[in-house]
DNA sequence: CTGGGTTTTCAGAAATTTCTGAAAATCCGA
DNA sequence: TCGGATTTTCAGAAATTTCTGAAAACCCAG
């Protein structure tokens, strides 16, 4: 592995992270070098500076592509595809959330609905159904949630992150403004 | 596996998914069946229903101990361990998150606090730190907003989750309020 | 203590995943 | 169309992870 000291560590590191993610070691390496990388790379240059085989990043880039995670570059009078990570990392972000959702959680609500019509033949099943029930809710609490969010521009998104909990405090005033009787629907408010 | 069909759906479904996250599938299982169960199970009633062995049970419920996924529980008059998931589903969802903050971004954290310390041997490096950079306060950005949103009540999580991107409006009305001159800190409103 | 029930440990077996080299396919300029 | 540069594919090798049985450790009632 041919690299400064400092993007090792952090080449390293994120490798390990990946495969806590069911990404694998060397994939999640090839990430990282692109992800701190200056310029886009092409594939000798990453199997040169990992040391890992030619067809072993050929098959890391693929999977990458196929998570849109990174884009595919070409430089004048040069026939080799060079790859990068986009350059604002809030589109990474967003493109993770996105892929995994589309891969893990859409498939799970389709599973629990799935599961949720059956007829229930026994006790035991029925608790099940009402305990699916609840994750079932869960995670279309979730969906729904960032659905929504995800429009949001990415100002705004760092605003909202940034309050964090103080958001809490619009919750509040909304509870009383509730209890107020006789309030209505129509008079505008930042609680409506 | 002797399991009714539609417990037996969902576990194999979440052994599955289980081995995308880093968590191998027997795990996954063996919290799938122990979210579904009507009462606690020992360890033979699991090894009994998923067709593992019994070290393999054993390996598995101390690693979602070791997760605090799962409680220990007794049963009077008989000395096996019984293990159960707490039956609050929001409790599971914070200890998740909670233990893969603790494993995976607390580190990732430290390790780009460290990178960033040191000093850039080449411009290379340097560019490598700036984009570190960006990442750092990424997880920060999440990391805060994480350290609030966790103390909230359930009820409130609910409420601001089901809100979705509807606060967006909140923060719109704050930035109106901001550009009205004179405006000052003081007079009470749901923005501050 | 002792003995049986229970859980844990751990070395090796089995299964799975990752990685590689060699060959095939693709692509483009001449 | 040809020929070299580049990328992809894939069968088997290597590495890693998971799983198991047997043995050790533990634990408590008697």
């Amino acid at each position: 592995m041919q690299l400064p000291p400092l993007v090792q560590t952090f080449v390293l590191h994120f490798g390990e992270m990946g495969s806590r993610w069911g990404i694998n070691r060397t994939v999640g390496q090839i990430y990282a070098l692109l992800f701190v990388a200056e310029r886009a790379l092409n594939a000798d240059e990453i199997v040169e500076r990992l040391g890992l085989s030619r067809s072993n990043v050929s098959m890391g880039l693929k999977e990458l592509q196929a998570w849109n995670l990174v884009r595919l570059q070409h430089v004048p009078g040069d026939r080799r595809d060079y790859f990068a990570t986009p350059d604002d990392i809030w589109q990474i972000v967003r493109t993770l959330v996105e892929e995994r959702k589309k891969r893990e959680v859409d498939p799970t609500l389709t599973l629990l609905r799935e599961i949720l019509m059956q007829e229930p033949g026994s006790p035991e099943e029925r608790h099940a159904q009402a305990r699916l029930r609840e994750m079932h809710d869960l995670f279309e609490l979730f969906s729904g949630w960032y659905t929504d969010v995800r429009r949001l521009d990415t100002d705004r998104l760092v605003q909202l992150l940034s309050l964090g909990a103080k958001v809490q405090r619009i919750l509040e005033v909304k509870d009383r403004l509730r209890l107020v009787p006789g309030r209505r629907r129509g008079s505008p408010s930042a609680s409506d």
